[in-house]
DNA sequence: ATGGTTTTGTGAAAGTAATCACGAAAACTT
DNA sequence: AAGTTTTCGTGATTACTTTCACAAAACCAT
């Protein structure tokens, strides 16, 4: 396993290089350059191959990178091999997007059970996902360290403590709430109307630039 | 208008500010310091009141910062009086869900318009926001500026094009595909299988730190 | 008033990330 | 086979962001 000398910027990036790759190879194309993979994921050919050297010379000068040797490696090092299983809490709009999506291009993340206080709900399936009663948690939670939450904001601190509880350690966060975890949980935030936000305000506030390109 | 001396970073961070200090209001406090602020936002408060440093002193030392003060100011700098009107197009899953919630809790950003091609969905509304048919793109769409984009990655960058040519300036894309656009408009990526296989990845490489708190 | 306490605002330092730019290697071309 | 072109990998640089740490200001209690 590469350690953890890999940047946050570039791991992030990482899942991002994979789809392409995962593309390219469906495509039947065997080489690729660090160019031409910057146009299309719009990240700068001189970060990409300094995000592969991360890793050390997957490249070959004058060539660029063999497409299959490089998701070859990449499907180990992000282990998309392994399942990773993961919960849903809060089967509501959003929630009952995500069920029906369930990242299914992904080989690597499932969704595999969902959870609501709603009555109408539970005992039904979503996109092939079960859905159970929140009073079952305790109870069918365990084994899932990855849990996605849509719930109300004003539940969420609540139920993050309840999931930190059962042991979960990763949580990617829909509600506005900023939750509070101990140190060894690792809470993502997607905060939809912050994103809508922050985009109007640069809209509004930042001189549509000259970019380069 | 404050000029694009603000680092991005900064941006990025004030809506979440501006959304916190509401909550704050209408519990009927009226001072708060930036160590507060940060237990709540969770956000270094170093960092905190260095945001607020861009536009000036706004706080008082050994006081903290006047909730409505603040507020007041920040309405202002966000044009959260201003409302921008936002077209959403592709009401599938993910869009159903964003026209149902309509990121009510703003009062600065609202969907007014979505499109779509499934003939089911025409002539109807979803939570109050009439669906036309995309063919009508270009006669209903001009003047809005912003646009949410839900559709399948394959018609994302066709679609991008008719955007652009309508003269929407800011896209908020959701699909995988990243879309090429001419250096005056903005994209804002939101790829939500990416955000959860970054999720996985840092869980697997990088041991549970003990970070500070 | 006085003195201890709180909390800001910000220089300086540290940390993180992106980009430049070029030598070296490998690939193509003739 | 020699010359030209392509493209990597990376040292160095630049840019951006966060954090430290402390003087100065304002508060608060007596
Ligand atoms: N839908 C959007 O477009 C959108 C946009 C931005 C943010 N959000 C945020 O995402 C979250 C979910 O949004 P939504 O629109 O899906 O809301 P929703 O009200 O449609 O769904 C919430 C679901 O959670 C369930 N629930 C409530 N309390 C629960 C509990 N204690 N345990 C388990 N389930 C519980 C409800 O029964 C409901 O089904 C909210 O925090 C919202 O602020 C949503
Ligand atoms: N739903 C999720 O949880 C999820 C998660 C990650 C990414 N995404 C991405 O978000 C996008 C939307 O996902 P979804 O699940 O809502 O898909 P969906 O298929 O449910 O919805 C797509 C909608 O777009 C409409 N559409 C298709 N072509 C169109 C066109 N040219 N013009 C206008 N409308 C058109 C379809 O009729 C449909 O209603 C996809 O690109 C998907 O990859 C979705």
């Amino acid at each position: 396993m590469v350690k953890s000398k890999i940047p946050q910027a570039t791991a992030k990036r990482l899942p991002l290089y994979y789809r392409y790759l995962n593309n390219l190879q469906h495509q039947e194309k065997t080489r690729v350059s660090s160019k031409e993979l910057s146009e299309a994921v719009k990240v700068d050919s001189a970060t990409i191959r300094r995000d592969f050297s991360y890793f050390g010379a997957l490249g070959k000068k004058g060539y660029g990178y063999n497409v299959e040797y490089l998701l070859n490696f990449f499907r180990e090092t992000l282990d998309q091999d392994e399942l990773t299983e993961v919960a849903l809490i809060g089967v509501g709009n959003l929630g009952t997007a995500f069920l029906k999506y369930n990242f299914l291009k992904n080989n690597n993340t499932k969704i595999v059970k969902a959870f609501d206080t709603a009555g109408t709900k539970i005992g039904t399936e979503i996109g092939g996902v079960p859905i159970f009663h929140i009073d079952e948690l305790e109870e069918r939670l365990p084994g899932i360290k990855v849990v996605i939450l849509t719930i109300p904001a004003s539940e969420a601190e609540v139920m993050t403590e309840r999931l930190v509880k059962i042991g979960v350690e990763g949580i990617l966060n829909f509600t506005p709430a900023r939750i509070t975890v101990p140190s060894h949980v690792r809470v993502h935030h997607i905060d939809l109307a912050v994103e809508l936000q922050a985009l109007v305000y640069f809209l509004k506030h930042y001189p549509l630039e000259d970019k380069k390109e």
